[in-house]
DNA sequence: TGCAAGCATTTTGTATACAGTATAAAAAAT
DNA sequence: ATTTTTTATACTGTATACAAAATGCTTGCA
């Protein structure tokens, strides 16, 4: 993950000059089908199918597989190759305890270091995703609520902070996007994340660390139920 | 025939009695070589040189690289291999603030959901701690410091926050031993240290926190000197 | 002397081959 | 019929071989 050359979630990744070496190329893949769900928790990984599949032979795989291993999204079990890592509840509890503890401190921070623009360019990021909800395009809303709090963290100008919150929310993201179904639940999230430009804007970090802490903490209810 | 990989000798880890993979192995052993410095920061990797002296193909010490790549403790260059990770003090001190923010959630947590039998033990690594201080012995002393500090989080019972904590303590352990040079710094760490624990013993939530806070802040302040 | 082009060497990237191990199925024994 | 042992097979772990890319050096020329 740190030394990976990670592309912005959600552009063509055919526009991506295709000089990416083909480790990258793997890892960005498998992740993908994991987030997915093409490759489902707990399911085995059989290097040579997948392979084929990929149109790669194993040694670049292997080492993808092993990338992924310590980004905690496979697990290895010795001479049984890879798994898909499969989260328990409390799991994912725990991810969403330290997201929200890292996505409040950068709130913190964003709202004294952040510039203006930065903090226009997630505006308009909200106000985007508004849009899709009131069209009730939900994966696209989804995407654009990942992307707003990625660019919070963002904000915080803080590398390793970004990364470990990517690294975590890369592991929820699959439940997350199952949990976010049912009207009412979505609304709220809304409302929770029109509060949470508000105090970013006006750089009240106290209320942006409460109302965080709150959407996030509201998170984890509408989720649980899908762990 | 799997070659005959002399024992690392020294550290061994006891409690693992089973023969780990060749693969954990040599991740192991290149992480230790990285904090240790007799990897350093810049110091581009050559796999046959590398590998002969672990006495292993390539193969697998590729694909530990990969791992130590994800790990950040590695960085992966297109056609050019891999290369020790060098830190910016930026780097550091980013890093440092997570540490902090993250030792702080572990903190509260652990004032109201660890036993006894736990904190009494973080108590006894003190003492420990602090006999080794007395006596001048600084890795020993070191050692104990970090043994603390990872107890903590361990408190928590929280194990992707353990995880990620982890993470980034590898990667400013060796600066961090660099830093603890001086006496008078060496005091303070101490006297900080003895408050953390009172306050985890009282289960005082706040004030394990703000003691935590200033003592990681202080951190900052003994080891930037030497980034 | 300075520079550039081409060749040689080194190093990485990928594929394949081989050995060891676990799993499953079949055969034998009780 | 059930359990145990044997055997076959599939898969992972590691090494080696080969191809492509980068680096460095030599040589030729102005």
């Amino acid at each position: 993950m740190a030394s990976e050359v990670t592309e912005p979630v959600g552009r063509r990744n055919v526009a991506t000059i295709s000089r990416q070496s083909l480790h990258g190329e793997i890892v960005t893949r498998l992740r993908d089908m994991i987030i997915e769900g093409d490759l489902q928790p707990g399911e085995r990984i059989y290097e040579n199918q997948l392979g084929e599949e990929l149109g790669v032979s194993r040694t670049p795989l292997r080492e993808a597989l092993k990338f992924l291993a310590s980004e905690g999204l496979v697990e290895l079990v010795p001479s049984r190759g890879a798994v898909v890592k499969r989260f328990s509840a409390k799991d994912v509890e725990d991810m969403l305890i330290v997201l929200r503890s890292m996505e409040m401190l950068a709130g913190r921070i964003a709202c004294v270091a952040a510039s203006d623009e930065a903090i226009g360019q997630i505006r308009l990021l909200h106000d985007a995703m508004v849009k899709h909800y009131e069209a009730g395009e939900r994966l696209e809303y989804y995407k654009l609520n990942q992307q707003i709090h990625t660019g919070i963290v963002a904000l915080a100008n803080n590398a390793p902070l970004a990364e470990v919150h990517g690294l975590l929310q890369s592991r929820v993201k699959r439940i997350r996007f199952i949990g976010h179904e049912g009207a009412e639940r979505w609304a709220g999230a809304v409302a929770e994340h029109e509060r949470i430009i508000a105090a970013l804007e006006a750089r009240d970090a106290e209320t942006l660390a409460r109302e965080l802490d709150t959407h996030l903490a509201n998170g984890w209810e509408r989720v649980k139920s899908v762990v």
